[in-house]
DNA sequence: GATATAATATTAACACTGTAAAGTTAGATT
DNA sequence: AATCTAACTTTACAGTGTTAATATTATATC
């Protein structure tokens, strides 16, 4: 008596079915450039379906960007393993999380900037995705801390600040994308480790 | 003659007017939350009379964050004069500068992240109050280069790696009120030790 | 002072928005 | 076969940015 379960699945799957066009869509035109309709017809369902699936609009945006951070999670955590030095691995983090802001710049703004002025609640309390990366963070100044590498200095504080440079340039480099800049990954690079430095100092 | 003048003075007059009404509007409830009626309503003129003075809604925003600029370039030289060791002034101007930020949240959301979207061209073009800020920015780093006081490097890296840092923890701090950060001031003046240290390293 | 002219403001309208409520349909359960 | 239920659609509403046409006012000219 699988029904139940198929149309579990069915129902499932046009929520990712939902959630897949409205990220197209988000990403390529703009959240504020996107109607319901425009996701409706893409999809080929009424409006007002999204609406069973979705509270509503913001609500819709948050899932991306629930998916967008799970995504940059994965990302970081391919890296984890590969590297001893604690220090170099931090700066691989750091780069990796700017070169996936780059990669996806506007599902990067959708979730750093644009959601949290709809969704009051961060998305980073506890057991959230949100929080996962920032515990990431938090491991990798942590090994560092402990090594010794970093000049003695709260985790947390340390956290904050490189998180403050990745961010900072990140989102420089997508918002101004005609500003004089030193040649893209140069800047990066000497973004964070001139972070680092700083931190050991 | 003078009544042309006058006609002047009051066209700049409502124009001004306008400017008001909207930057209170857009910064208490949120540019996407505010409709050109009801900055009509504030101004007691009918919707389509803005348009007399603004090409559209992202023309008045951009009006908005130019006037934001001009207030952000004020605060910051008014330090100009004040200190005498570069290095001290470049790090008092990086506290005004995010200081600034958490002063105007909405002002400083509304001019480096949300107006970009909407016009493409960054406002820091040549000649541009925007320039003029980066340009102040420059020339409290090329006092510190000069006297040998950072590590050699490019003066605009080295700019772009300090507002980098700042322009990060500005907007970490105002998107995510509620997160457990270090005491705010303390993590701002981190922040900005940790990228001066990081550039005489 | 009456009239033409220019500047300024308004009204009406269009196509589109997010979303609530009610109506419809198809499949599962009895 | 009748009923129930979940999934989806239709309709509707109040509000959006913006344009074109119109009206109103204030100035300049006669």
């Amino acid at each position: 008596m699988g029904t139940k379960e198929r149309r579990a699945r069915e129902k499932e799957q046009l929520r990712q079915q939902i959630l897949v066009a409205a990220r197209e869509l988000f990403v390529n035109e703009g959240y504020e450039n996107i109607s319901m309709r425009k996701i409706a017809n893409k999809i080929e369902y009424s409006p007002t379906t999204i609406y069973l699936y979705f509270r509503d609009k913001a609500d819709l945006l948050d899932s991306v960007c629930q998916e967008t951070l799970l995504n940059l999670l994965n990302t970081l955590e391919q890296l984890k393993r590969d590297e001893s030095d604690p220090v170099e691995a931090l700066r691989k983090s750091g780069r990796t999380y700017v070169e996936f802001g780059l990669k996806y710049p506007q599902d990067y703004k959708l979730t750093f900037v644009i959601r949290p002025q709809f969704q009051k609640g961060l998305g980073l309390e506890e057991g959230s995705v949100g929080e996962k990366v920032f515990n990431y963070l938090r491991e990798m100044v942590s090994a560092c801390v402990q090594q010794k590498r970093f000049r003695q200095m709260d985790v947390e504080t340390t956290g904050q600040v490189l998180w403050s440079a990745v961010h900072g340039v990140t989102l420089l480099l997508i918002d101004f994308p005609d500003f004089p800049w030193t040649e893209k990954y140069e800047l990066i690079d000497t973004v964070i480790h001139t972070t680092i430095e700083g931190l050991k100092a």
